[in-house]
DNA sequence: AGCACGCCGACT
DNA sequence: GTCGGCGTGCTC
């Protein structure tokens, strides 16, 4: 009696793996399965990763595997090498990738079963067809349903069964053995793939304009490794380039799968909607899911096995949907790459865009990354000719051309005595009054939630902070609260200073709230509505929102950056910017990029339909490059100048950057680790082609009472930043203190 | 990460 | 006298 050995990944922060053993005489596991086994004191799920006749781990240290997930088909070797590629760049254990890459569900041992359930179906056959509505007692109303269900289609889930009569189980066995239907048990993920939905009509979609249909062509032409920038202005129809090439593999390749990355959750509806009118003819129904965190965990569960087994063909999702199991994924899609939103910034902080690419490229498939305002990083990399850019220069609706962009000189406009209003000027108001009078939607843009960001003492200048973390408190005016965006702690607003008493203490600068309450008076008439993080808090409240403005039941929409992007408003043919200022003078060197992506972006919501379009930039510095690009409609100039700026200063996408941060009580001791850190780095060999900075204490200091500092180190050789990274985690880990550390590789914030 | 074990302050 | 603080160490 030998018994074989598994060796298993865990969600666990130490990069090993570890040895089970298990009886020879259960079915073998192999490797991409999940299983349940003991760890320490409690139960866990691991992800087999190899299988072997022998182990090393000394006979009174192993234990057995308590159960085989054996219903659900094994991860594939590609799915488990992109987990090892992810685990190794991001500096991560395997099973912190891999595990936390499973939806939830399947990491809980009892619902397996469910979820795994084979399919069980009975058939009518004709003897049952003639003898069963006369066998039954006319007042058995139960068993009349299940005999008419049975006849409608001529089979019956026995899942469904059961939802129809209690007893459907004994009561369609016995039919059975009348001969009157028969059994079939088709095994979880076995089943064919569902048929085309019959009697759909082909959705045919718009005529391409020349650029777009040189795009499609060119990425259905590509039977290998291709990533493709799709540099479309806003409005060009990107989104049918994306269709048509789906179409068109879905037509050649009948099952292959394609994924579509989308940076928000709010964005996912409209595309599914999208897709599915698009498809509603060549798939089935269950042939499109969604992947997202705002699905309930079972559905997310089914959804994700779909995608695995296969039956999903096109998998809408958001960034964390890129390490879906899609074992036949032929193309993948990034809709607006640029957007910082595919970087995760928690547990394994990898870029969903950066990891579609490497998918793309592991398997010799498409990959097309799209964007008004591609990131410096793509662009890049288009400039070398590695990516094949596609370019959409002109908006895709006959007569919609992209809108006027005028800035609106905030010094001038006080210089010359000119009326304003709670920090909205005379044009921007006249001409969100002209856009009422005309029935049109205008879009405030602001990002910045809240009522004010800051409240203080005009006398003693006092300034209402966090008690916990090293930040300001927000004012939220409907909610009477001062509110802390970095830990979420709330108080009352105070009546008068703490410190000195004074009763004159006021809001300072504003926010969305405020935006909202100023538009109110200042174009009377007008339904305002606020869509912003604080507003879209229930769950789904955010698409109802939504579809007020497209209802048109609103005249003003102010919002953050959750109302810039991607949605089609038919009726919006003004944008007003209130505040951006303030990110022209940022240390952060991504700042710039990400303002004018940003501007272009909500910029881009105006016209969309044929309306023309105007955008007011309210600004004190309307001679800034930026604002200049920005009017011209110019990223091919801007980025050109940044990436000019971005080689000067030795900056991404020049070097490649890692980050340590430290958390710990004081900051002393986080500083103290960074810097004996940096002291083990210098033991690295690969570490002479790497910079190390001095450690840093963060700009929010403070959060949660916890006190955070960094280290950042680069290289011009992603190898060598790679090698070094790889050589200093053991060291890291042997620097003792009780403090929390992690390394971040391709930093966004610095 | 959990979840133990282990040794020092304020309480039923 | 214990309950419980979080420092230290281990998990096949």
């Amino acid at each position: 009696m030998t018994a074989g050995f598994v060796r298993v990944a865990l969600d666990h922060p130490l990069p090993v793996l570890y040895d089970y053993r298990y009886p020879a005489s259960a079915p073998a596991p192999q490797p991409g399965m999940l299983v349940r086994v003991p760890f320490g004191r409690r139960d866990v799920v691991g992800l087999v990763c190899e299988v072997d006749s022998h182990s090393d781990v000394p006979a009174d240290k192993l234990r057995d595997v308590s159960a085989v997930c054996a219903a659900c088909p094994p991860l594939s070797g590609q799915w488990l090498e992109l987990a090892a590629f992810a685990a190794d760049y991001y500096q991560r254990g395997l099973g912190e990738v891999a595990l936390p890459g499973l939806p939830q569900a399947l990491r809980d041992p009892s619902r397996w079963n469910r979820l795994l359930a084979p399919e069980e179906r009975y058939r009518l056959l004709p003897a049952g067809r003639e003898a069963l509505p006369e066998a039954l007692p006319a007042r058995a109303q139960a068993l009349r349903r299940l005999a008419e269900a049975l006849a409608e289609t001529g089979e019956l889930d026995l899942a469904d069964a059961k939802a129809l009569h209690p007893k459907a189980a004994p009561t369609l066995e016995s039919w059975r053995e009348a001969g009157w239907v028969e059994y079939e048990r088709v095994e979880f993920g076995a089943g064919p793939v569902a048929a085309k939905c019959a009697g759909a009509e082909t959705v045919q979609g718009p005529t391409l304009s020349d650029e777009q249909a040189a795009a499609v062509d060119a990425i259905q032409a590509a039977r290998s490794f291709a990533p493709f920038l799709l540099h479309g202005v806003t409005g060009s129809g990107k989104t049918e380039v994306y269709l048509r090439a789906l179409a068109a593999l879905l037509e050649r390749e009948p099952d292959a799968q394609a994924l579509v990355l989308v940076p928000e959750i709010n964005l996912t509806p409209q595309f599914e909607a999208a897709f599915r009118t698009r498809f509603a003819a060549t798939l089935a129904d269950d042939a499109i899911v969604t992947l997202h965190s705002g699905l309930a965990e079972g559905e997310r569960a089914r959804n994700w096995l779909a995608a695995h087994t296969g039956r999903a063909r096109i998998v809408l999702g958001t960034r964390l949907a890129v390490l879906a199991s899609l074992p036949r994924l032929a193309m993948l899609v990034v809709d607006e790459e640029h957007d910082p939103a595919y970087k995760q910034q928690e547990g394994l902080r990898y870029s969903a865009r950066d990891l579609a690419v490497w998918r793309a490229k592991q398997l010799g498939v498409p990959v097309v990354l799209g964007s008004a305002t591609p990131s410096l990083e793509s662009w890049w990399q288009a400039e070398q000719g590695r990516y094949t850019r596609l370019t959409l220069s002109r908006r895709a609706i006959a007569d919609a051309v992209l809108p006027a962009i005028r800035l609106i000189d905030l010094e001038e406009e006080r210089r010359r005595g000119r009326a304003s209003f709670e920090g909205l000027s005379g044009p921007l108001v006249a001409a969100m009054k002209a856009r009422l009078e005309r029935g049109e939607q205008s879009l405030v843009f602001l990002n910045r939630r809240g009522y004010a960001p800051v409240l203080s003492c005009d006398a003693c200048g006092w300034v209402a902070g966090c008690p916990r973390c090293s930040a300001y408190v927000v004012l939220h005016k409907p909610e009477r609260a001062l509110r802390c965006h970095h830990c979420g702690w709330e108080s009352r607003i105070p009546r008068s200073c703490p410190d000195c008493g004074n009763v004159d203490i006021a809001p300072m600068g504003r926010g969305t709230q405020r935006i909202e309450e100023a538009l109110a008076s200042a174009v009377p008439g007008a339904r305002v509505l606020r869509i912003d993080a604080d507003s879209t808090r229930r769950k789904g409240s955010a698409q109802a929102l939504f579809s007020d403005v497209h209802a048109g039941d609103v005249d003003i929409l102010v919002g953050t950056q959750m109302i810039a992007k991607g949605h089609d408003f038919q009726r919006v043919s003004l944008v007003g910017v209130i505040n951006a200022d303030n990110a022209l003078f940022s240390h952060d060197f991504r700042a710039s990029e990400r303002l004018f992506s940003q501007l272009m972006q909500v910029s881009g919501r105006a016209g969309r339909a044929g309306l023309p379009g105007e955008v007011l930039v309210q600004t004190r510095y309307p001679r800034h490059a930026l604002y200049h690009a920005l009017a011209r409609h110019d990223y091919v100039g801007f980025a050109n100048t940044q990436l000019t700026e971005r080689r000067d200063a030795h900056l991404p996408p020049f070097v490649y950057q890692a980050l340590l941060r430290a958390e710990g009580r004081t900051l002393e001791a986080a500083l103290e680790f960074l810097s004996q850190a940096a002291h083990a780095l210098t033991a690295i060999p690969a570490s002479e082609r790497v910079t190390v900075y001095d450690a840093v204490p963060l700009t929010i200091v403070k959060v949660m009472n916890v006190h955070r500092a960094q280290l950042l180190v680069e290289s011009q050789s992603r190898a060598a930043l790679q090698a070094t990274l790889r050589a200093w985690q053991p060291a890291l880990r042997a620097l003792r203190g009780v403090l929390r550390w992690n390394v971040e590789v391709d930093p966004l914030d610095i």
